[in-house]
DNA sequence: GTATAGTGCAACCGTTGAGTTGCGCATGCT
DNA sequence: AGCATGCGCAACTCAACGGTTGCACTATAC
């Protein structure tokens, strides 16, 4: 799995995905708790949520007969580290973000 | 073109094109240029710089019989601001650049 | 004028991605 | 025990993506 800051990039291309993320928040949600909230299956829900696992964004616990999927900060940390790396160069607001990130990530 | 955050994120997604961006630099480049430094052919690069250029991270200056490339930043300002107002909430680091960004786009 | 470097289509191929349906397994409730 | 709920796997369709080859057009250089 080598490319985690294109993976992460990948998985947030998707606006299912991004919805999901925002959906879930801090406390987490189930496969079936989106899908209700989305106008896809649970099954395509559960695809990307096995997505976003594996790109790191997000992890899975199990408690019952439910699994709860929970946010992992530190990849969306790692994509705006690049982003600020790329573009602070030559953009002043980006430049600014740079002295709070302080990542040296080159692709 | 609907939903410009998703489309920079699917720009960002390839790793040929994070690396053409990361050499564009402030100068920007030609798309001979680019082929010149990666492991593809010119056209699989121009392709690319239509999707840049598609996202609206990159923007066109024809002189002469050269295209050169150049970024337009807002784009991956608007990306890092979807990514700061979606993590945030539970993430002091993120939380700490969204006073820089101050956006307020949901997907 | 002729050659050459740079660009821009267009067609084609293999792979991946999003989404669906269908079925089976496990957990919890009564 | 029996039923319902939630999850996981597998197969399939359809469209988009990354990359290639081939050709035509334009502008500079000789």
């Amino acid at each position: 799995m080598t490319d985690p800051v294109g993976a992460t990039f990948a998985a947030l291309a998707d606006p299912s995905r991004r919805r999901m993320l925002s959906l879930m928040g801090g406390s987490g949600a189930t496969a079936t708790e989106l899908a209700r909230e989305l106008p896809i299956t649970r099954q395509a829900v559960a695809k990307h949520l096995s997505q976003l696992a594996s790109a790191g964004l997000v992890a899975p616990t199990r408690q019952g007969r439910e699994t709860r999927y929970r946010i992992t900060p530190e990849p969306l940390e790692d994509a705006v580290a690049w982003i600020v790396q790329a573009g602070g160069e030559w953009d002043d607001r980006l430049a600014r973000l740079g002295a709070y990130v302080g990542g040296d990530r080159t692709a």
